[in-house]
DNA sequence: CAGGACGGAGAACGAGCGTTCTCCGTCGAT
DNA sequence: ATCGACGGAGAACGCTCGTTCTCCGTCCTG
């Protein structure tokens, strides 16, 4: 049976999304992708040219979609303090999830970030897009050093990814909240 | 030449935990291991009877090094807070190694995680040590709840190594010292 | 001095990888 | 109905890896 290119392309995707994120980019073979997206080699190739290509198609894939999930929980709120702690409501329900295994691009980056410039470059780019987007929420709520402030909750933020990566609990999502909150109060007006 | 034992066997675990940290695990080969450690293949079989009990041996001296070096910089300090904010000096030393590439058991258990129990097990390991130790100093401060402060410090300190390996800047040190001097106002009596 | 245990250098082996190629069947165009 | 372009299945290729083996020189022991 013959499939379609887009949802060729999208079948791929999925699947080298799911292995990549599970068990890391090095240990996932191109066999492991044709077997688990039905596609056969050749078209895969033909799709993507080289196994670094479909590691940067996955990184971009992982990229969007964490940003729309995260505007998506923001944007749920109005008030400033609120749409600030929503960022950790938001990191809360992604460790829920049965499949998390901590931050796509600190997993990429610890294997390949000194051997692949592009990894490391689109690793970079995520963090910066979240900064950010965390710099924008803090000036929005009145703090009078609004970087000074997103880096505190960069901070927190990446603590909670890894720390609920080990120890495979939400629970650190809650603390960082926490911490956030008594952070606002010290940087933010009233 | 023959080598004597002991030092053959810390020539290797030189070796490894250089290669193994700088460019991951399973980058690493074992030829490369030998190269750089004058040891020939046979006898590094000898001293470490496969590549898994090479890479406990690695995580191993790393998590010794580690707490060793925390004791150093906390000890040198006796104001209670002076030894919480000792552990913010300490990841800012460490961050200026140049050959400082973010935390071995988060890059290990990002490669391993998922296939290999034991590093998964020893990655946890280190971790609760660090939880433990950063209780204690907590509970020295007179924190009313030891435990919860020691989580806020843990989240800034892994928040810290992440994005200071990232962006390839100690500052992440040092906007994790402050947020922590923020916190403890909070969560220390006077 | 003879024998043998040991270590070094590196070849060898079997497996797995990323990538390409072969073979064959299918299907649309003329 | 015939031809040709295309896709699927998977074999094949060249390489690298972890691990073992072979060969040879050295040095300690009697």
């Amino acid at each position: 049976m013959t499939i379609d290119t887009a949802t060729a392309q999208q079948q791929v995707l999925d699947a080298a999304d799911a292995l990549f994120y599970e068990r890391g980019v090095q240990a996932v073979g191109m066999d492991a992708i044709r077997s688990a997206s039905g596609v056969s080699l050749k078209r895969l190739y033909q799709l993507f040219p080289s196994k670094d290509h479909l590691i940067e198609a996955y990184l971009d894939k992982r990229d969007q979609q964490w940003k729309t999930m995260l505007a998506e929980h923001v944007d749920a709120a109005t008030d400033p303090r609120e749409r600030i702690l929503a960022v950790f409501d938001f990191l809360h329900s992604w460790f829920l999830e049965k499949s998390f295994r901590g931050c796509a691009f600190i997993n990429s980056f610890g294997e390949l970030g000194t051997v692949s410039p592009r990894v490391a470059e689109l690793a970079r780019k995520h963090k910066a897009g979240f900064r950010d987007a965390l710099t924008e929420l803090a000036a929005a709520a009145g703090a009078s050093d609004p970087q000074r402030l997103a880096d505190y909750l960069i901070l927190l933020s990446e603590g909670a990814i890894t720390t609920s990566a080990f120890s495979e609990s939400p629970e650190p999502a809650t603390r960082a909240r926490e911490a956030a909150q008594l952070l606002m109060d010290a940087n933010l007006p009233s």
